[in-house]
DNA sequence: TTGAAAGCGCTACCAG
DNA sequence: CTGGTAGCGCTTTCAA
């Protein structure tokens, strides 16, 4: 009642193992009798190969790790359908691990759970170093996606350059600011794209000597940007004002709660978020955009030539942001139709 | 220049093969000398152990490989995060690997693409016989969520209830009937579990001999239902009526499509979704929920029941549907206050 | 066209 | 406490 391995089927089938194991990998030159003996017992013992055998034998696994720190939004589905249809011409698979909380992310880093049986990994949104606190526990190539470091291959989004343009916009509309930003909590750290494009937002509006009148914090999930939104609301604020969210996700959370106290984006309030989501466009709402689909082809591209072996210089390419105008920041309302 | 094995090593280290295994194991009863020098070779051989031969050896991965349509949705992150939950006490990890689109759909079915490196295979809002032809190639244990098959361990949702509750409350409004419904594409089908919501509420409007005045489709994608909703508008249609979509995320897309064209929730026309989202709670719409993390978590317990050799018999768990009514099918626009 | 046998890297067993 | 060795299941020589 144990498994049945090429051995069982070799003498089920009268064959040697040999010649089972060419027929399920259908080699040329196989006697049509002994193919069809062979399929018959493997499908008599209900044969299955050991796929770590296999592995250990051939030195591949056929399969791609992707470590992220989620994956419930459309930005991550987006991305990664991206590097999915890069790959599967080649016939990688992509296993997606996802960090989901702090205790996952404990046992990653502290027990060493090395538990990608995979050819090479791809780690997205992360820094190695938070990961990993030394060398990465991986011989294989690593790729980083929405992230980069001095000694690893990276696709990556101008975070500080998208986040100056961001603030570019804002101030030259000349109302006060609200700066919708990301949390941080113990264990749960922004990805480093955030903190970046923070950077280049807090960055710009100091060199103007500008400061926003409130920043609100949120975790990074679209039903936040509505908390945070309550806070706004609570604060006593009152319209018109500006409102710079780090994420196109927060920024449509954000809205939605402001809708239902009645203050319309783009009438009573600017806003401005980063992505360049769909839903954005949808809603009319402007956004400072990232290349999403070329960046996960880009990973792709990245992660072949890698397992290729044909990549002895670091490759590491940044990608520009660009600017999506639309009503939510209207330029009518700085001149007072209020 | 090749990949150091156990024996280098040890080579390296002074000591047996079996030694280093034993400090890589935390094995009791090792001298602190022995430890120290394999521990300083690993360190400077960069060694990394291969998980292909230690999988061989010991007949475990570690992993629990997921199957899934998509991972873009809050539905499947909070379902996920719950089965992730249950299972990292006993130091499992979820591969995730969503069925991406047709393309990869066909690799899985076609090539027999056995890409899972894991002790068992989780299947999530699909059907076995959609997904292989014939019997699994798979002879480790098999759990369905949000899907059932006779010859399965399954834990689903009551979805037939689900249609019929909602028909019914979509009834007791007397209003016209629009029915937001999924889409059916060569090679996009919709889950099981949207096939069975139609089927519930399209019985109970039978047996009442009602018939929707219109009747959309959708792909199962929030960003659709603004689709729909545009071409419901369109179509000509004037408030009042009553929307019944076959998921939060198509009710929600749709709402703001209407909202746009100046329609609101609960005042012009009434509007009801399925799964019970935190997202309709915060825009105040109506949901027939289920019990995600709920389920999720069992499926966790099925899994390790089924991985600890405990299952004998079939497990089959159902859960029931639970109303969250709102404000979005308040009924006092049944009263004409139009 | 086929079979025998070696060996991938690891861990468990058995001596010592 | 430690080292030698067998063998997990598979694919790939090498000979026939």
């Amino acid at each position: 009642m144990t498994k049945p391995s090429v051995l069982d089927v070799a003498r089920s089938a009268g064959v040697g193992a040999s010649t089972v194991s060419r027929v399920l990998n259908n080699h040329p030159h196989i006697s049509e009798s002994a193919k069809a003996r062979v399929l018959a017992a493997v499908e008599e013992l209900g044969y299955t190969p050991n796929l770590s055998a296999r592995s250990l034998r051939s030195g591949q696994t056929g399969a791609i790790s992707v470590l992220l720190p989620m994956t419930g939004t459309a930005f991550y589905e987006t991305l990664l359908s991206a590097v999915q249809a890069g790959l599967e011409v080649h016939d990688y698979d992509l296993a997606l691990f996802p960090l989901l909380g702090e205790r996952r992310f404990r046992r990653f880093r502290e027990s060493g759970a090395l538990l990608y049986h995979a050819d090479a990994l791809l780690i997205v949104s992360q820094s190695p170093d938070q990961l990993y606190a030394g060398r990465l526990p991986f011989n294989k190539p690593v790729v980083l996606l929405d992230a980069h470091h001095p000694h690893h291959h990276s696709i990556s989004f101008d975070n500080p350059a998208a986040g100056r343009m961001a603030a570019e916009l804002a101030l030259s509309r000349r109302l006060p600011l609200v700066l919708l930003d990301v949390a941080e909590g113990p264990g749960d750290w922004p990805s480093p794209a955030f903190l970046e494009r923070r950077g280049g937002v807090l960055e710009t509006l100091s060199r103007r000597g500008v400061t926003p009148i409130q920043t609100l914090h949120a975790h990074t999930s679209p039903n936040y940007g509505r908390e945070a939104a309550q806070q706004l609301i609570a604060s006593g604020i009152r319209p018109p004002f500006f409102l710079l969210a780090l994420s196109d996700d927060l920024a449509l959370g954000a809205s939605r709660q402001l809708l239902e106290a009645g203050w319309q984006a783009g009438r009573d309030y600017l806003l401005l978020g980063f992505d360049g989501s769909l839903e954005a466009a949808q809603a009319g709402m402007s956004s400072v955009a990232q290349p999403v689909s070329q960046m996960g082809g880009a990973a792709a591209e990245t992660l072949l030539a890698a397992l290729g072996g044909g990549l002895s210089t670091l490759t590491q390419r940044v990608f520009a942001p660009s600017l999506q105008e639309r009503a939510s920041t209207a330029a009518s309302l700085v001149l007072g139709s209020r």
